[in-house]
This record gives C-alpha cells, sequence and structure tokens, in this order.
RNA sequence: GUCCCCAUCGUCUAGAGGCCUAGGACACCUCCCUUUCACGGAGGCGACCGGGGUUCGAAUCCCCGUGGGGACGCCA
C-alpha cells in the first residue's frame, strides 16, 4: 500500500514548535515510504480561523523546507461531501437528531461532575428498539449524533504508544453536525482522511482520546462502504518549554518564524526537532534528507520531552560554521540592515564573518558581532581602564606610526605588533588588548592582526587615534 | 472526579532479559591549544521514581504505589 500521511493544523495561530513537529514526522514518514505527504487546514470553527493564520502556517512550513505533494486542502469548501455523509449516516440509522438544548447539556454535565462522574450524554435521544422518544420541541434546532456503540471496546496498536484500549463505555455520542448544520472535528477528519486514503495519522497524542471515536465513526462509514478502512495511528507525545512546563500562548508558544526572527537556520531547527522524541542510536547532526531516510516509529519515545535552546544553540553553531559563506552573507547584510547598520563595500562581510562565524550561536549573534566592522564600535569603558594604561600609550603611539607605512598584511601588522612587543620587552597581550579595546570596542575578538587587516588601515589608525589623543 | 498516557544523568536520548562497571549528545567542570574570547582536542561530574513479584539473571516483563501529563465542548 502505498503511504499516505497529512499533516492538518486548524487555523488558529501560527505554527508553533510541537506542530512543526508533528508536520516534519508526518513528512518524513511518507518520504521514508516514498509516500505522499499532504496538508489540510482544518478550518471549520469559523469564528477563530483567519486567513493570516493560515498564511503563517504556509509560511512556516516554507521555511522548514516541509514542502507537502497535495494541499493545502480547506475543510470549509469540503462542506458538500459531509452533509452528503451525515445524509448516509441518518439513512443508515448511525446518526440521528439529538434535541437537547445547551443548556440542558451544561446542567447535565454540571451535575455528573457534581456526581465525580464523567460528563457524557445520557441517550435521550438516541432511538433505541422498543423505545419511545420524546416529543420534539419546537423551538430547539437539533444537532446530529453519531450512535455510538455501547458495548465492547474500541482498541488500536498505536505505532508509538503500543495497544491501546478503550471501552465503549466510556464514550458517548457524539455531535457530528452542529445546529447550523456545520460538521464537527472528529467527523470532518474521519471523512477526510477516509477520502484522502491516509494510510497513517500521526499527530499529537492530546488526540489520543479523540482516536476511539473517529474508529467507531470509520467503523460505521464501513458499514456503509465496504472500501472504508481504519488508518494506522502514531501519537507524538508533547514538547514542553524550557522550564518543563507546557507550552501555551502565554507561555512560551511561539511561531516557527521566530526561530528565524531570531537567528536560527531551519537546517538547525529541523535537525534538533528531529532529535526531540526521536533517535536513529548515537547520531546527533544529520541533514533533513538523512533524517527523511532515518526515520521509523519504531524509535519515537512515548514520553513529553523538554525543549532545549542550549542545545538547539549548539546545532545552530554546527550549522553557521557548515554554511555557505554567500549566502551567510546575504543574510547578515540584511540582518545588519534591520540594526541600522549599512554594509560598505569594504572592509568584506564575507571575511569578517569567516573571521566571526566559530563564535556566534545565531545569525543575530554574528551580525552584531562583526557590527563593529561598519559603524564606530561603543568603547566598553572597563575594558579601556583595564587594558589602556598611561603606561602603553607610548608603545600604541609608536605603533600607529609604523602602521601607516607597512603592506597591509596579516603578516606585516603582526610583525609590526610583534616589534613593539619585543623592542619594549613585553608580553604580546599587553599590547593586544588595548588594540581591540580601541579597534572592536571589547576585549574579546579573533586575532587582533586578522581583525585589523579586515578592518582597514585607514580605519584602524582612525579608530587607534581616536582614543590615543 | 472519571478515563487514557508517561517515568534512564540537569536536558535530549541509547537500551527489545545476560553485550550495562548503564553508552552518546547538550550544559557544567578541569586540562591542552592560544594573543583575549571563542573554535578545536583530551578528560571529568552525572541517571535506571519506590516497593513487590517472574527469572539462574531485570533498566528491560508483570502488579501495586508515587509523581507528571492529557482528555472529558454544538473547539480543533
Amino acid at each position: 500500500m502505498i503511504v499516505r500521511t497529512r499533516f492538518a493544523p486548524s487555523p488558529t495561530g501560527f505554527l508553533h514548535i510541537g506542530g512543526a513537529r508533528t508536520a516534519l514526522f508526518s513528512w518524513a514518514f511518507a518520504k521514508k515510504h516514498g509516500g505522499t505527504f499532504i496538508l489540510r487546514i482544518e478550518d471549520t470553527d469559523v469564528a477563530r480561523s483567519t486567513p493570516e493564520a493560515v498564511q503563517a502556517i504556509l509560511d512556516g512550513m516554507q521555511w522548514l523546507g516541509l514542502d507537502y505533494d497535495e494541499g493545502p486542502f480547506y475543510q470549509m469548501q469540503r462542506m458538500d461531501r459531509y452533509k452528503q455523509v451525515i445524509q448516509t449516516m441518518l439513512d443508515a440509522g448511525s446518526a440521528y437528531y439529538c434535541y437537547s438544548s445547551k443548556e440542558e447539556l451544561d446542567a447535565l454535565r454540571e451535575q455528573q461532575m457534581a456526581n465525580k462522574k464523567k460528563p457524557r450524554y445520557e441517550g435521550k435521544w438516541r432511538p433505541e428498539a422498543g423505545k419511545v422518544l420524546p416529543a420534539v420541541p419546537k423551538d430547539v434546532p437539533p444537532v446530529i449524533r453519531f450512535k455510538n456503540p455501547q458495548d465492547g471496546v474500541v482498541a488500536w496498536d498505536d505505532m508509538v504508544k503500543g495497544r491501546i484500549e478503550i471501552s465503549n463505555s466510556e464514550l458517548d455520542d457524539l455531535i457530528i453536525a452542529r445546529a447550523d448544520g456545520t460538521p464537527t472535528y472528529n467527523f470532518c477528519v474521519v471523512v477526510d482522511d477516509s477520502d484522502m486514503g491516509i494510510t497513517q495519522v500521526i499527530r499529537g497524542d492530546d488526540h489520543v482520546n479523540n482516536t476511539p471515536r473517529q474508529i467507531n465513526l470509520l467503523k460505521a462509514l464501513a458499514e456503509i462502504d465496504s472500501t472504508i478502512i481504519v488508518p494506522q495511528y502514531a501519537h507524538l507525545s508533547m514538547i514542553l518549554g524550557n522550564d518543563g512546563q507546557k507550552l501555551s500562548k502565554r507561555h512560551g508558544a511561539v511561531s516557527v518564524m521566530q526561530y528565524d526572527e531570531d537567528g536560527y537556520l531551519p537546517e538547525a531547527v529541523i535537525n534538533y526537532l528531529a532529535r526531540l522524541g526521536w533517535s536513529h542510536g548515537d547520531e546527533e547532526v544529520f541533514s533533513k534528507q538523512q533524517f527523511a531516510e532515518w526515520f521509523d516509529l519504531d524509535h519515537i519515545t512515548p514520553s513529553a520531552a523538554q525543549f532545549n535552546t542550549e542545545k538547539l544553540n549548539w546545532l545552530n553553531n554546527h550549522y553557521i560554521k557548515a554554511a555557505n559563506l554567500e549566502v551567510l552573507a546575504k543574510d547578515i547584510t540584511q540582518r545588519l540592515g534591520r540594526m541600522g547598520i549599512a554594509i560598505a563595500t569594504q572592509p568584506a562581510i564575507k571575511e569578517a564573518i569567516a573571521l566571526y562565524r566559530d563564535r556566534a550561536n545565531t545569525l543575530n549573534e554574528l551580525a552584531q558581532s562583526i557590527a563593529y566592522f561598519y559603524s564606530k564600535p561603543q568603547i566598553d569603558e572597563v575594558a579601556k581602564e583595564k587594558h589602556i594604561t598611561a603606561d602603553i600609550l607610548p608603545v600604541l603611539n609608536t605603533l600607529a606610526t609604523q602602521l601607516v607605512s607597512i603592506d597591509w598584511t596579516v603578516e606585516a601588522i603582526h610583525a609590526a605588533i610583534e616589534y613593539a612587543v619585543t623592542s619594549n620587552a613585553l608580553k604580546f597581550p599587553k599590547v593586544a588588548m588595548p588594540l581591540r579595546v580601541m579597534l572592536t570596542g571589547g576585549a574579546q575578538s579573533p586575532s587582533i592582526d586578522a581583525v585589523m587587516a579586515i578592518l582597514g588601515k585607514d580605519e584602524v589608525l582612525a579608530r587607534m587615534n581616536m582614543t590615543l589623543n
């Protein structure tokens, strides 16, 4: 059978890290098996769905490089189909009208909770052989409920959690169409998964409780249309925030696009997410393509995973070091632009990046660290006081005048500094540190001669003189 | 409350009854490299939630407990 997986977000917000991982795993499973990955937008909640959210999800998927083979499909465009299926269920007797009002249901729920029972629809309008239904009230528009089996158990072999069995007595007759006629989530999912020929449903484990309902629905549908099959299910555990707390809008849940803004490479985010809850032996660093080749549902951890920014940083640093310099230059130029720093042709940004990429966890850090090449640095006063001492000023002055006439190469610059050091019987840092402070603003930088070579003679002298005079 | 799920270093994880003196990675610490800070290299610290079984043998299988999480909508 050809594998068909899907990612089915509801457009009520951005694509967050949990959704991104679900999408990634679905995508990878399809790729691994040469199958088809489908994007489906579950927008039946008209009140909360927005076109902006749809776009945000599309943007997020694109940034991560999660390309889909089919879709995006929109559930709102499939209304006719849902209504048609509901009618067949009504005709077959596997669905029925229920005239209990919302108020009535709320009261029932409250009472059940108070009695420490699991709140459930009690089946007032469920037709039964020999049962006399109440008189239909005139003022209540009916919902349509699914006639869920009352006996036995629903069971499935979850591909990550193993066998799960739930007694039908735990389930009630769920509403499949609202009073206004629009179908509800569990019903739409079932029709779509079935119509789209989904073979593996890979989703968050907050859906575990929906699964038995969906399987029952599918089985009822299969009695009408025998070609309908129950897919396999894989429920992914959730991702917790850095502090171990559940991610929520108020608490740490951010758009994947925020990672772009914060200076993370999509390769790093993909790699990180892949290792969150899944493993391939001791492998830690691998590409999306490699992941797709290795991916399998057998090596997914069933327990929740805590997000760890430090490990993401480490991976991001790895990918920054490995990135194409040309691509990096383009990105960093934009980031500097957003910081209000325009890039001159000199110094060459690629050289500055090459000098600094090893030490940056994010692209923003990288941009920040080379900003001083293009705008005068803010001198760190503490570092200045510590390193630019009165006794070293004459040495620096002499060095400045010597620098005027040398070839502007790393070697020549190094030789000039070395001369200043030895001729005054000093240690190298004694001269290098004040140079760092004058030229970069702080006490940490790569080799100072390399920095100077890139900065350019004029700028080096200008900055030196600014402090020395 | 009811039902469901989960449980190995601080974190992500390896682990399919003997390969486990529990492995790797991030973080942390030490040392080396060194021109400061990084990078890199070499080491170190550090875990099977508790209790019962099963077995010659349990991190691994079973039961109970504890802890955490999820679901219980005319939301998805």
